[in-house]
DNA sequence: TATGCAATACCTACAAAGGAGTAATTTTTT
DNA sequence: AAAAAATTACTCCTTTGTAGGTATTGCATA
């Protein structure tokens, strides 16, 4: 029987030690290696040959989801899942521009992570159930206001605290396009200001328990 | 033999679920429970009687440290460690005001999880050896996350789309007074921004006083 | 191919927030 | 009663955000 070789990276030792004792369980898996941050997750992968890699989103100084997208135009067959304690439009993902494998909320129980460890096995993509990003008809909701993907990607961003600069820097545009975002997002939402703005999109994009 | 019992308590289920498998590992351990909220926790606490309790800071909307010190006034005997991804210092924590019986960074190895158990059992104090603790007689000791009443009333009109101005009004009080506390409310939490904040604030405590 | 929208970039002017001080008064704690 | 903390208010200056406008490019599709 194959043998799948996985690769933990989480700076959370504790966090990868521990879900290395579920893989542990399963006869078709062993765990090559675990990292503890970016560096030593390259210097790992020259070392083994891996078929999983599991990966935190949150890998300072780094962002996980770079690392996810330099991986993959280096190893395009290596599969990748993503473990994040956000929820994917906190950071930026939808279902359109992820480029992972599987993407797996911390919260989530262990039946969640070896769901999609079978789903990467088959070759498909898995999102984890409790993403608010796959239901439908949170879906619906965004595409009524009309808002688009940049939109989009520009409120999750302000919403995690970046300034119009940072956000200009970081998606490789200029200040005042971000101020032309900025300025149709909040006419078609309707919002004055940053809280508020950030208030009208938690009411749009989540579920209430 | 005595088999000490533990319960374990996160929100982030996959953490919990995986560091329970190092316990299991354990001869003179057994795990009596996982809880992943505040509430559950109360409610499991009743129906079982632990001797160790690995609680997380970070239990949205509780803060750790306030559960901590609240089962520590009712269940004196109950030893309790706390898993934290912060610094002690980030959070106000110093060796003299840990009410805890152990504090352990996610950050950290399995090992020193072992070393904290192990310590419970001989019922001593553990710091993390990878904690960095502050001298009280720095700058930063003075920094930590204590809110008045003012401020936390002023964050929560700031968390709703009110400007100084607004507040101002509403309070009776001067718009360049509410600046001041605005100015202190983010040295105190490190946060730069309205989004900065209202991440900052969802993350950590939201108790009433 | 023309219309429409998204994304880009710029302008002006003003409002709001941030940061570093100083300092008086009241309240709470020791 | 003294000390500490909280609340109040101010100045000066900088950065960031808001709100109105104009305008070019590119892409899609009707």
């Amino acid at each position: 029987m194959k043998k799948y070789k996985i690769g933990i990276t989480d700076d959370h030792v504790l966090f990868a030690e521990g879900i290395s004792n579920i893989i542990a369980y399963k006869t078709d898996m062993e765990l090559s290696f675990i990292a503890s941050s970016a560096t030593e997750l390259f210097e790992l992968l020259k070392q083994h040959t891996i078929d999983f890699l599991l990966l935190d989103v949150n890998l300072p100084p780094y962002n996980g989801i770079e690392i996810l997208e330099q991986l993959k135009r280096e190893q395009p067959l290596l599969k990748i899942m993503i473990l994040s304690m956000y929820q994917p439009n906190d950071i930026g993902i939808t279902i359109n521009n992820f480029k992972g494998d599987a993407y797996v909320l911390k919260i989530s129980g262990k039946h969640v992570l070896e769901a999609a460890l079978e789903a990467m096995k088959n070759n498909e993509q898995y999102f984890d159930p409790n993403t608010i990003i796959v239901n439908p008809l949170q879906d619906s909701f965004t595409n009524q206001l009309k808002l688009s993907k940049r939109e989009k990607e520009i409120i999750s961003l302000i919403a995690i605290g970046k300034t119009s600069k940072e956000i200009a820097t970081q998606l490789f545009i200029s200040e005042l396009t971000v101020k032309t975002h900025r300025k149709n997002i909040s006419e078609k939402l309707g919002t004055k200001g940053i809280a508020d703005l950030i208030a009208k999109t938690n009411l749009l994009s989540n579920t209430e328990t």
